[in-house]
RNA sequence: GGGGAAGUGGCGAAACGGUAGACGCAGUCGCCUCAAAAGCGACCGAGUGUGAGCUCAUGUGGGUUCGAUUCCCACCUUCCCCACCA
């Protein structure tokens, strides 16, 4: 028997001391002069919210495990890692109770930080950086000035919610039931001119890029899609009578139903409202009331009344085509800020003017009808809204054209008269990114009372934030902080203010993956040649949350570097996107918000990291959901044991086996041993491969090895046999991207001087997956009957020979005729009888 | 309302056109032990049979196929995202 002694595997000592060994000795270090292949794995730039539940650890454990195992494929992989630090919960934390959101951020960075390298991970920490340095906000500033310069970035009045109360402006998730959520006083909107960065002018190629993102998963593609929300259709325009020139444009996708309109509907905040009711006054107090009942409310609230209401203007409108003289309405249905703000009411062939001229009274007229062009009238009495195409009636000359064409028709005929053309509308809008908060990016801009607006000079970057400003939650503190605010002109030296605002932090997280490739350039953003070698990113690994915004944000960003040549290459910045599932307890999403999360330093203290790593690749495919469960995470600590207790006390005697040849197997045991380490190597290789990262299955494989090894090494006759001594040798190999504390200790106490981590993955041999007998699975009739055994590569008619010996065979063929036979050779035989 | 994903043992799951349930968790039994824990071993979808086995079984109903958990259609259920975008 084998030497008994205490065999088992103190995570407490082991874990920490190899985590301060790979930091030491910086193997995760990329270099950019390394001639590897390059593969560039990015997880989701964390926020520093403080504490780190297990639920981010299955995040960083599937990249982790990607990087080592494309490092081990022989890549030179930069896997690196930052602090997505500006944010509205640095303020509060500052105005709740007076911590300095610098300081509250840095806290946190700091613990965060401990968390993740206590999770094993290997990060380049040398590109580390938080986007609230100045040093990295400083670029920020400059990508905004560089937009500025070319249209890109431009202001515009735009509504906020505003707490009259605490004289500042909310977020939408400070607004609580339409109060603020600090004095719960009614919040109000309010027009304030604020910074956009103008994204639709990059709509038609964010949403053809969409079509090369092979990478990506289908859904997140469709969320990109109907959030730019392309429709095609046209923009014309409505005389009103007795209003001397004034018109009002529609926009329209149904142009085909354009003599069905039976009103108008206009949003309250339409201009024309004011022109309207200073020319025909009666109805001037009902009109403001109603504008008034809305103004206070936000478009969410305003779209959740559900019910649509309005009021008639006492205008009219007059029909380009037909003619015909028909209501303006205000509604609380037509939203300003989407096409022209106002919208043809056709209550036959659109659902929502339907609903409104039902309850309203208004007249309901039929100009499509379904069929070949019957010309019949279903009937007057429409109980819906008929919204499919069809052939036109009651359409003057376009009477008998199908929708299709009458719909190209009309916008031609339109056009001939200068009233309209076609046009194509997006459903997203440009990107707003003025925060009127403390802790974010200043915006580089000046206001000089000669001058007018002025950008920050670039030598006078970065503009930054002052420390010690007052938070008392009223007003905003940089509007209030006058050694801010008051500064010099570059121009004429006047006097000038700042703009009072910084931007959105998406913006820190639309380039940080570029910064990452030269973090360190006090010089400019980046260096061109070292970004554009190292991206795209090769796969990007985060949660679906972020679907649509931020990786919008940082396509439209990175096709903007690209047109500025700032980098070269294709213009899309993630080659593949990885959406992580979300850790689930008790079958809540585990959050600090629900009390359920499970602390990372409470698991990794009593059952070690390797163990919290295996359950979390283990327990379910990644792009999963997953359950938390206790007695999982134990099934993973028994694992660990049994790979110690089998491995360790052969350890250096395995050391002495070499790895770059197959063993000689002396016996079945022994060819099965080798065939499961291959198996695992396989599986490890083809879920990379392919990028499914599917390591649930392949820890299975792990596990079926494990077990024969256990088996083995009890065996005194097995124990000291080269085939598995041979598999003893490789297995802290196979084991090393998931479980890298025990594979590199393993792998010293076999006699490595360096860590299996900067060791090449083993290939899986087709040599040791091969089998000398296989089995064939004997079907009749698709029904399986019977199995027989052969050698591998075995003919039709020897498999067909031994079936029909087989009882199981013999007694649903006899007295039928074989009528045709399926061959799956090594697989199957299935015979048709009939 | 629109779009998307998914429904497999007591549980997490595997197989994704070819032996359904690998692997793990929970459970049952055995060995070891004075005993327990740990460890090791066996069993572990349902029904039926002494047994070899047979029958049923991957949400429901159809279809394609020699053969369907896998592909197609419809329905049911659950989850996620967007929700008055003219």
């Amino acid at each position: 028997m084998l030497e008994e002694r205490p065999l088992t595997y103190d995570h407490r000592a082991i874990e920490p001391a190899w985590q301060a060994r790979w930091e030491a000795d910086g193997i995760y270090r990329a270099d950019d002069a390394d001639p590897r292949p390059k593969y560039y794995v990015l997880e989701m730039l964390p926020y520093p919210s403080g504490d780190l539940h297990v639920g981010h650890a299955k995040n960083y454990t599937l990249g982790d495990a990607v990087a080592r195992m494309m490092r081990m494929r022989g890549n030179n992989v930069v896997h690196p890692m930052g602090w997505d630090a500006f944010g509205l919960p640095a303020e509060n934390a500052a105005i709740q109770r007076g911590i300095d959101p610098d300081s509250w951020t840095r806290q946190n960075i700091d613990n965060m930080r401990r968390q993740i390298k206590l999770m094993g991970t290997g990060y380049d920490w040398t590109r580390e950086f938080a986007t609230c340095d100045p040093e990295y906000y400083k670029w920020n500033q400059w990508f905004f000035l560089r937009m500025y310069e070319r249209g890109l970035a431009y202001k515009r009045e735009t509504p906020v919610n505003w707490c009259p109360h605490d004289q500042t402006v909310l977020a939408n998730e400070q607004v609580h039931d339409g109060r603020c959520w600090r004095c719960g006083h009614l919040v109000e909107r309010r027009n304030l001119s604020q910074w956009n960065f103008k994204i639709t002018d990059y709509a038609d190629r964010l949403l053809a890029g969409i079509d090369r993102l092979d990478g990506w998963p289908e859904r997140i593609k469709t969320m990109q899609r109907n959030w730019i929300g392309r429709s095609e259709g046209a923009t014309f325009s409505f005389d009103i009578e007795g209003i001397g020139d004034a018109r009002i444009e529609v926009f329209t996708t149904r142009v085909d139903t354009v003599f069905g309109v039976t009103f108008m509907a206009i949003a309250p905040e339409h201009p024309i409202v004011a022109k309207i009711l200073a020319a025909i006054p009666p109805e001037k107090a009902t009109v403001e009331a109603f504008a008034a009942s809305l103004s206070s409310k936000s478009e969410l609230e305003r779209t959740q009344l559900m019910e649509k209401t309005g009021v008639p203007t006492g205008a009219f409108a007059i029909n380009p085509l037909s003619g015909e003289r028909v209501p303006i309405w205000v509604t609380n249905y037509v939203l300003a800020e989407y096409g022209t703000g106002a919208v043809m009411g056709v209550p036959a062939h659109d659902e929502r003017d339907f609903e409104f001229a039902q309850k309203h009274g208004l007249p309901i007229r039929q100009v499509i009808v379904p069929g070949e062009g019957t010309g019949e009238l279903v009937a007057g009495d429409l109980t819906e809204a008929y919204c499919d195409d069809g052939v036109l009636v009651n359409s003057a000359q376009f009477d008998g054209v199908e929708s299709a064409d009458a719909r190209i028709a009309i916008i031609e005929e339109l056009e001939s008269r200068g009233r309209g053309k076609m046009t194509v509308n997006f459903r997203f809008r440009d990107w707003l990114i003025s925060r009127q908060r403390y802790w974010g990016t200043p915006i580089p801009m000046l206001y000089c009372e000669r001058d007018g607006m002025v950008p920050v000079p670039d030598d006078q970057l970065p503009v930054v934030l002052p420390r010690g400003v007052a938070f008392t939650g009223q007003g905003s503190p940089l509007a209030n902080d006058a050694a801010f605010i008051n500064t010099t002109c570059p121009k004429c030296k006047g006097p000038a203010k700042r703009d009072p605002d910084t931007m959105d932090t998406f913006v820190d997280s639309s380039w940080y993956f570029v910064r990452y490739l030269d973090p360190h350039d006090s010089t400019k953003a980046f260096d061109k040649a070292k970004a554009s070698a190292w991206m795209p990113v090769d796969q990007y690994i985060g949660g679906a949350e972020h679907a649509v915004m931020h990786l919008l944000y940082a396509r439209f960003f990175y096709m903007f570097m690209i047109d500025a040549g700032y980098i070269t290459g294709d213009d899309e910045p993630f080659t593949r996107l990885f959406n992580q599932g979300t850790l689930l307890r008790g079958g809540e999403k585990m959050s600090k918000s629900r009390g359920n999360v499970v602390g990372i330093d409470e698991t990794v203290e009593t059952y070690g990291v390797d163990a919290m790593r295996l359950f979390l690749l283990k327990a379910a495919p990644p792009e999963d959901a997953l359950e938390w469960t206790d007695e999982g995470i134990v099934g993973r600590v028994r694992f660990i044991q049994r790979v110690w207790r089998a491995c360790e006390p052969l350890a250096a005697e395995a050391g002495r086996t070499p790895l770059d040849q197959l063993p000689a197997c002396a016996g079945d045991a022994q060819r099965a041993l080798v065939r499961a380490l291959h198996l695992a190597l396989k599986s490890a290789h083809d879920e990379t491969s392919t990028r499914r990262f599917h390591y649930n299955v392949t820890t299975a494989r792990l596990d079926e090895l494990v077990n024969l090894l256990t088996a083995a090494t009890r065996d005194e006759a097995l124990a000291h046999d080269p085939a598995v001594l041979y598999a003893i040798h490789a297995l802290p190999i196979a084991l090393a991207p998931f479980a890298p504390h025990i594979a590199d200790e393993l792998w010293q106490r076999m006699g490595h001087a360096t860590s299996v981590h900067i060791e090449r993955m083993l290939d899986a041999d087709p040599a040791a997956l091969a089998v000398d007998e296989i089995t064939v699975v004997i079907q009749v009739n698709g029904k399986v009957r019977g199995r027989v055994q052969a050698a591998p590569g075995v003919g039709e008619d020897d498999v067909f020979a031994l079936a029909l010996a087989e009882s199981g065979v013999q007694q649903h063929t006899s007295g039928k005729t074989v009528r045709k036979k399926i061959f799956v050779p090594d697989k199957l035989l299935n015979i048709v009888v009939a």
